[in-house]
DNA sequence: CTGAAAGCGCTTACAG
DNA sequence: CTGAAAGCGCTTACAG
């Protein structure tokens, strides 16, 4: 057993109140007893149980963020903007796979409920629909923040990136380079990012005069193994098409690499983009011109959303916080082939 | 406020004893006392809370990973190990930035001190002096295991890789290929993982009549910069060491894109080995050899090991658990140039 | 099988 | 400024 405050209460020779208020409002207290307490509190080591703290003040100083792949490294810089302004404000991070926590049936919000966490930072826009249920309850609903992907059909407070305008800046650049027959390398078409990125796409499209086929629509995924799956593909159309817009990094360099093994070469004979900007993508070979995302700024505008419903500073707050996305002109992009 | 134990009994006719046996423990109640009970939970949405519970039975369910670096990719794997294992065992899993929390002066072990969670999961092999003392203290070091890294001066229950091995693999795998000149690419010089792999790869070497001299021994960062960085050097060496191995596939990929840039040919002109096999080295251009890690096992095995030891169900465990590396043979190595 | 009661370790009106 | 006391919501010997 560790000390508690009953412990230093008495080696302090104050009543445990006075402790209590020593800790957490020393002003509110002489500093004789202060001194004491805190001498007391030095010398053994003691922690307010959290548990105990908790409890008593109904309140976790926890927030749990969902996400719905951990292993995918995408989502850490986002995770890393959130925890940065949680640990800023003394709230601790809690995570959970939103896929994972499936499988063992118990639902994820349950640390809601049972009062584990004060709220719920979703990064998963997908949620089951039993999940989605759970979520909009009046008591939970107020303390949700979705981040980087959202449910469209819902309702939340939500911080994303623009991403309909990362789909029209890639295009645009595109055009520019004189590009006329475009891919677009979606993920999975139930996403919201997707459906956002492909809009853009289309919107700039449409603007030059342009359309784009669905069959110029590929892939299902965000993934590597996506990407190079489609080069196959590209390389046996014919005409055949000389860009592709892809709706991530990873689908841009697996498809590069699966470019190369065709013999085709970007950009003299594909160009590519794709979208995040992750930090490899500046080293691909060749270095991937891309939609820059800001994830932290993402995780830190998430967190310190959720952390003002919490505390109920921020009843007036939009709700709905936009990002803006720049492009990274690289080398995967360069002028239409002759 | 939401439903509490007291409601479900008032509701189910019984005393919040049986509510809470009934829970915890079904065979031990009456069919009909169940029957109501879980009737009454089903219609409330009721749930434990989870201070309430954590408090009377002194244990939080809850583990704390502390990671270096958030916002590296690298180990969101691991924790994606981690968060699996919990997860089945019913356990939470907090996520704190070794280096973020350094900053706010509040030690992250707070966390244990205060009873809310019951053990650490460490990825972080080189704190603060004053962490490392806070960790040695008998009541806590007891619920502590290191992942991934560890410190050597203590004797903490550690995972991890084989480290040395890899080095040794990589080596052996280019002596092959009859590579003799090496420059061996590291990562920071008080990194653990550095002086394995190092030591490996100069084992290796003096096995083969070789020796690798502090003169080629480079960089101090496992970061794509790094990597990068070095390509000039390299390119200016001459003679020019015909072969790298880097501590990670970040100063790898980073490495073969100034490689690149000094219009150098990987592997026609430099062979390069990386190390971890994260996703992407697949898919680089040239797909990157490498010694594969095993992320997951990492993350899966520190968790077992931790809950173990907390449990107390395992006393006898060696407290070190060493998983093996795999060589992956990729196009950037090849025959040493003519 | 069941209930009354104590107690986990705090915080906070309430009095003084 | 301070203390006695209630109570946050559970679980678990202890009796029956």
């Amino acid at each position: 057993m560790s000390v508690s405050i009953k412990d230093i209460a008495r080696i302090s020779g104050v009543s445990t109140a006075t402790v209590s208020r020593a800790l957490s409002d020393p002003e509110r207290v002489s500093e004789k007893a202060r001194k004491a307490v805190m001498e007391a509190v030095q010398t053994h080591g003691y922690r307010v149980n959290s548990h105990a703290r908790s409890l008593r003040r109904q309140r976790a100083d926890a927030v749990l963020a969902v996400v719905p792949h951990l292993g995918n490294p995408f989502f850490s810089t986002i995770l890393s903007g959130v925890e940065f302004e949680l640990q800023q404000a003394g709230v601790d991070l809690l995570v959970a796979d939103s896929r994972a926590s499936d499988r063992g049936g118990r639902s994820v919000f349950a640390h809601l409920h049972a009062s584990r966490v004060d709220g719920l930072i979703c990064l998963d826009g997908n949620l089951p629909a039993c999940a989605q249920q759970e979520l909009s309850q009046p008591d939970v609903a107020e303390r949700v923040v979705f981040a980087c992907e959202w449910m469209p059909d819902a309702n939340f407070p939500s911080v994303r990136s623009d991403n309909r305008a990362g789909g029209r800046l890639a295009v645009e650049h595109l055009l520019e380079l004189g590009h006329r027959d475009f891919v677009f390398m979606a993920g999975p078409r139930e996403n919201i990012l997707t459906a956002e990125r492909l809009a853009g796409v289309q919107e700039a499209m449409v603007k030059a005069g342009l359309s784009l086929p669905d069959d110029r629509i590929k892939g299902q995924d965000f993934t590597l193994e996506e990407g190079f799956a489609a080069a196959e593909w590209l390389a046996a159309l014919s005409p055949r098409p000389t860009a592709v817009v892809c709706a991530s990094d990873q689908i841009a360099i697996g498809l590069m690499a699966g470019l190369a093994q065709q013999g085709l070469s970007v950009p003299n004979d594909v160009s590519v983009v794709g979208f995040d900007d992750i930090a490899i993508a500046a080293y691909a070979n060749p270095s991937l011109t891309t939609i820059r995302q800001d994830r932290i700024g993402l995780g830190r505008s998430a967190a310190r959303m959720l952390l003002a419903r919490i505390d109920g500073t921020a009843p007036e707050h939009k709700g709905l916080c936009t990002l803006p996305v720049t492009l990274m002109k690289r080398a995967s992009t360069g002028a239409v082939p002759a």
